[in-house]
DNA sequence: GCGGATCAC
DNA sequence: TATGGTGATCCGC
């Protein structure tokens, strides 16, 4: 009977343009499919693609069959079971996170005219002759599109330039980004190179309270010399920077800078600026309840635009209406063909047939469609990890962890002397070892042997059983100038903005290095990545919340020299960030003792292991954590975020942040093809028709998903259950057991370590950068002061967070 | 458990 | 001339 669409006369549907991607509307869809037929006719492609349009054709006749054979009363009988679930669905509903989706606007095109400004006008795509991973805006109003074949882009439009993929260079980019991303959420979840999806609720919680200097950012010298900023892909685009907020909250202030607001908009609008500052590229983002809706916004004001659809149901449930399911990640051109055949094209109709869909696909396929019907999705992005016990996997880790760092040694040209290895098992105990070498050294064996000693002893130590792992991490710190020179006298330079950092600065970091490894999570793991963090006087740049993108360098006076300063403080003394004393020396490694000494007392009690708390870090540290997830079955390919218990206290998540990037990163495959993946959605049909996506009950059962708990970011570490909670930040026990109460306390010390931190203890800085306070010394806000003490002696330990 | 189908990047 | 490569999930066998 109706054999569906369109496959009349053999025209395959399935090779048609797929026109669903931002600059292709309003194409001359005839002209090109005709093209594209012609040019593929009589190929074994072409011939294989018609055999697959036939089977899934007949699967089409199948379920019409099917669909005829149906009683009013099976359909009665389902819609009250249908009913009955998609109530409960409806009353799990969870809009309390702020999910974001960024994507990267024609990625690959865009880094190719960047670099090579020839190209800005024309209509050029990134590939080769057989395939292309990605086209500009330009190439676009051809109908030349990713996963198109260049010859046929070419018939299309004579034009057409075709660069080659150089995946070298879009990771670098990508690093850049996703230290940006971190600053919002040490947990994003990359989904590719150019793509990832954040939780900006926590960041928010504490932007709030952010003072205006925190927010405010600055244009970036261009280091590409390029003339004009984010010339790039779209002469025709909405706006050519996102400094055009669509609601009137910006406030721009004089040079340039610019001051962001502390609603969700404003903050994701701020990212992006700073994603355009840094790399010259621009981004789109989706901002809703869950990532479900985040990624469908995220195309919706693409290119260098953003949406939000707020957190209601009502808002969510309109945008729904009208979204074509085609626009939901996880229904491809099958999905959408076959849902078409029963006369669903959009959401609603979706909600609309529900029942029906329940009796003729399996249970995890119409699931699925229920989920999307009701605007559901993940609202948390936690990964789950794989533990890594073997001691091979373990070194090799291990090793790869010091390429990562010996490269960012060379790169600073620096030295140390103490190599510390961080260890998280599956208990989530943490371990720091540490070791001080006679000299300093900088390369991967030397590095290397040291914490090779340090992990193999960890595996005697409980051998015959396994050293199991969650996460590795190497530090590096007492530097040493490599070029041996005494440290010359150096301030700090608060530091600003990303960027204004580069190496071109000639800045010595201080304190330490240091890179990680969350063992196999989700995505494969790469080759370790790294960060750089300093701690200490990181001025976060933009973001104390987490991480900051770049670290934050103590820097020779004639950098420093560049910014020209507001008020300086003394210039023979620095402000310790840690116990906010000044140090009477102008002299960094006497300043970096200084600020070991008082990290490396923060450690707790706790025996030898798991340190787990302590304000972290204690030192500097600050592993950089990569994290690789492994997505349990059934689970979303999002990984939920946070819902683990495992914290002692998330309330380390958020010193984390203050510590520094954190970074996780997931690697990147050289992906040899088109962009880099990340295992996500699922696929839904298969030969009956189903296949399927999350599972409900996964979700709701993972504890996040429970209501009643959502709100609290803290859960009582096992063992503290009825002891007193002592803030991680201050370290004042705090007269109370309510969690939500304790994570406010913690939250306020958090931020006014921050304004510490910012407060640039010594002579020039950027100027508007530095917050107003200075020096608080020590108190804090509500409750107690977050200064940390200096306790205990010698340097080991710290510790860190890790997220969650 | 395997192979095929689907999906995403 | 020529239509990717990879990982993940689901389903049926």
């Amino acid at each position: 009977m109706e054999s569906t669409s369109a496959d009349g006369g053999g025209f395959l549907s399935r090779m048609a343009l797929n026109d669903n991607k931002a600059g292709m509307e309003g194409l001359d869809r005839e002209r090109i499919n005709k093209i594209i037929i012609e040019s593929s006719k009589g190929s074994r492609f072409y011939e294989n693609e018609a055999k697959k349009e036939l089977q899934v054709n007949q699967r089409i006749e199948k379920m019409t069959l099917q669909r005829a054979q149906i009683t009013e009363q099976q359909l009665q009988k389902a819609h009250t079971q249908v009913e009955k679930m998609v109530n409960e669905l409806d009353m799990s509903r969870d809009l309390s996170r702020l999910i974001v989706h960024v994507d990267m606007d024609a990625f690959y095109a865009a880094v190719e005219m960047r670099d090579c400004p020839e190209l800005k006008d024309k209509p050029m795509a990134v590939g080769s002759m057989s395939m292309l991973s990605t086209s500009n805006y330009h190439a676009r109003k051809f109908g030349v599109r990713a996963a198109m074949p260049g010859f046929i882009a070419k018939k299309l439009c004579p034009n057409l330039v075709i660069v080659p993929c150089n995946f070298d260079k879009y990771r670098a980019v990508s690093n850049e980004i996703r230290k940006i991303f971190a600053a919002y959420d040490p947990n994003f979840m990359p989904m590719s190179l150019d793509e990832a999806y954040l939780d900006f609720t926590d960041h928010l919680e504490q932007r709030i309270s952010w003072p205006e200097s925190l927010r405010t950012h600055f244009p970036q010298e261009s280091e590409p010399c390029v003339e004009n900023l984010s010339p790039l892909l779209f002469e025709d685009s909405p706006s050519s920077t996102p400094s055009l907020p669509p609601s009137g909250e910006k406030v721009e202030s004089g040079g340039g800078s610019e001051v962001f607001g502390t609603c969700v908009e404003e903050a994701v609008r701020e990212m992006r600026f700073r994603i355009e500052q840094k790399t010259t590229l621009t981004a789109s983002a989706g901002i809703a309840p869950n990532t479900m809706i985040a990624k469908v916004c995220s195309d919706k004001n693409k290119p260098n635009g953003q949406y939000r659809v707020p957190s209601n149901r009502e808002a969510v449930m309109d945008f729904i209406q009208t979204l074509p399911v085609r626009k939901v990640s996880g229904i491809g051109k099958v999905s959408e063909k076959m849902l078409s055949s029963l006369g669903i094209t959009t959401c609603a109709h979706l909600g609309q047939q529900m029942a029906l869909l329940s009796l003729m696909f399996s249970e995890t396929a119409w699931h699925h469609f229920m989920r999307i019907s009701l605007g559901l999705g993940s609202t948390h992005m936690e990964r789950t990890f794989r533990e890594m016990s073997v001691a091979e996997e373990q070194l090799s880790l291990c090793r790869e962890l010091c390429e990562d760092l010996a490269a960012d040694m060379k790169k600073e040209g620096l030295r140390g002397k103490t190599i510390t290895l961080k260890l998280k098992n599956v208990k989530f105990e943490v371990k720091s070892r540490a070791c001080t070498l006679p000299c300093a050294v900088a390369t991967t064996d030397e590095i290397f042997a040291a914490a090779k000693d340090l992990l193999k002893t960890e595996i005697e130590n409980v051998s015959p059983q396994q050293l199991q792992l969650r996460l590795m991490g190497v530090r590096i710190s007492t530097f040493v100038s490599a070029d041996d020179k005494k440290p010359q006298q150096k301030s700090i330079v608060g530091f600003l903005q990303q960027g204004s950092s580069g190496p071109s600065h000639g800045i010595v970091p201080n304190s330490v290095k240091e890179t990680a490894s969350h063992l196999p999570m989700e995505r494969p793991p790469p080759a370790g990545s790294h960060i750089l963090e300093q701690l200490p006087q990181k001025v976060p740049n933009g973001n104390p919340s987490i991480t900051r993108e770049e670290p934050v360098r103590v820097a020779p006076p004639e950098a420093s020299a560049s910014t020209s300063g507001a008020a300086a403080p003394d210039p023979e003394t620095l402000t310790c960030p840690v116990c906010f004393g000044e140090v009477r020396t102008t002299d960094l490694q006497v300043f970096n003792r200084h600020i070991d000494l008082c990290l490396s007392g923060v450690a707790t009690e706790t025996p030898t292991d798991t340190d787990s708390e302590s304000d972290g870090d204690g030192g500097p540290k600050g592993f950089t954590v990569i994290d690789e997830g492994v997505p349990e079955k059934g689970e979303d390919k999002e990984r939920q975020k946070r819902s683990n218990p495992e914290d002692a206290l998330s309330a380390f998540k958020t010193c984390d942040a203050l510590r520094g990037p954190s970074v996780t990163r997931a690697e990147d495959t050289g992906d040899p093809g088109a962009k880099e993946r990340r295992s996500g959605d699922k696929p839904l049909l298969d030969h009956h028709g189903s296949r399927r996506v999350h599972s409900p009950q996964r979700a709701s059962s993972s504890h996040r998903g429970d209501p009643a708990t959502q709100s609290s970011r803290l859960e009582a570490p096992p063992g503290h259950e009825g002891s007193t909670l002592i803030c991680p930040v201050c370290q004042v026990p705090q007269n109370t057991h309510d969690l939500t109460v304790f994570n406010h306390h913690v939250d306020l010390c958090l931020n006014q370590e921050v304004l510490h931190m910012l407060a640039p203890p010594s002579s020039s800085s950027s100027s508007t950068m530095r917050p107003p306070v200075t020096a608080k010394r020590g108190r804090g806000p509500p409750a107690s002061p977050p200064a940390k003490k200096a306790k205990g002696r010698g340097s080991q330990n710290t510790i860190d967070k890790f997220f969650m």
